[in-house]
DNA sequence: CCAAAAGTGTTTCACTTACACCCATGA
DNA sequence: TCATGGGTGTAAGTGAAACACTTTTGG
């Protein structure tokens, strides 16, 4: 049990990092420099080592290729077709991220390896089965949204219910009701209202939240439904 | 990107096999007859070879250590601490999987690997990891039964509805009530009642019903709330 | 005073929950 | 006739969904 009868398959983990902005779901890609697929676009990711865990390579993956680095992460899934690189056995345990676009918005552009973001609705073709990692990504980030308050990772530490609205439409890609939005999202006891509100606009200021986290720590043992 | 600067880990599968019995939900084990921890109960699982998939794998070893072959099976979680093997580097891929009891009963008994079946709640102490990995296939059981029907892999084909009710139970791990639980589970319409009822019982017969999985492909585009 | 987004309540309907008795069968 | 599990309906409460106008601000 020390030597083994057979070859080993590499593992790698693959990343799809979201990101909301005022157009809506964004997902941060780079361009492969080598073959195969050189010059396609695809998934942050890499192989992992022996010392470390799944998630420690994923956030290595990441600081490494695009200079992500305060990042929530979930692995969503495992991809493993037998031919899915055409080098060798590659098995993939994929992971999305949630990241607070202001933040990383020019670190990505300006890093070594050539990173971007694009409309979620709007990739490119990407390299191997990149593309279903992505989409299988979108479904996942769905569904978690509606069991766990996810989404305020994506947002600036203050922000207003209209953004809050505008990100979980954008995730669940379906209009909601502002009234009823409100009234649940109020409702759950998770937002503190802040004082301060917009300044600057040429309109009526919103009033600015804060997500409090320590309510969500105190409801989160017994779960609760976040559906919208 | 043929060769590797790296050492690689190595990848493994483990399963955590559940039927139900009238004594409740039951997990199959396996008892180790190599170190390390030899005699401790374990998780059926081993190595992934080059050449499959990951449910492969994990369809040849359960069947090669429990001759377990009908099973339903679910991806859940990835279980990769640095230490978590002793003997080096291991990062295993969990899976649950469902059988119906009757079919398996036997055939576990008298393989030649020693397994044996456990009442979930009264396992004995495991091999690595393997008591976290147990856990969290409970809960992550629980938290699938109430998005699609899985329960029904592990009943016989024709079945009567305190069946299902105490299947729920055991899952869910508490008691339902009879007639919401009726009302709701034929409301959803994914069972054909059938004209056949129980035989030779010193009560009432039960009528026997049966899944309809034409009528479940129908609903499930869409999604569904199974919560009971 | 106009444009642009913020903010606010009520009604309807569907679903969940709680709850107790009669029925059919074999021993 | 008794013991055992099978089978049934209703009322009250809770939560989801639909829906339109007034307020505030800067230009």
């Amino acid at each position: 049990m020390t030597t083994y009868e057979y070859p080993r398959a590499a593992l790698t983990v693959d990343c799809v990092v979201f990101g909301v902005d005022e157009a809506g779901l964004q997902i941060l890609l780079i361009q492969r420099g080598i073959a195969p697929f050189r010059g396609f676009w695809a998934l942050p990711g890499g192989f992992v080592r022996i010392d470390e865990t799944v998630e420690e390579a994923t956030r290595r993956e990441l600081r490494e290729e695009t200079a992500v680095e305060r990042v929530h992460l979930e692995q969503f899934g495992i991809f493993d077709a037998i031919d899915r690189d055409p080098r060798e056995r590659v098995i993939s345990i994929a992971s999305y991220g949630l990241v607070k676009l202001l933040d990383h918005r020019i670190k990505a552009a300006t890093d070594a390896a050539k990173a971007a973001w694009f409309g979620a609705d709007d990739l490119p073709r990407l390299a191997f089965d990149h593309a279903a990692i992505a989409s299988a990504a979108r479904k996942q980030l769905q569904s978690k949204v509606r069991s766990e308050p996810i989404g305020f990772e994506l947002l600036p530490p203050k922000f207003k219910l209209t953004q809050l609205q505008r990100l979980y439409e954008a995730i669940l890609d379906r209009p909601l009701d502002k009234r009823n939005f409100r009234k649940k999202v109020l409702a759950l006891d998770l937002l503190e209202e802040l004082e301060e509100v917009e300044e600057d606009v040429a309109h009526r200021a919103a009033r600015l939240y804060r997500f409090d986290e320590r309510k969500y720590r105190a409801l989160t043992k017994g779960g609760f439904d976040f559906s919208l």
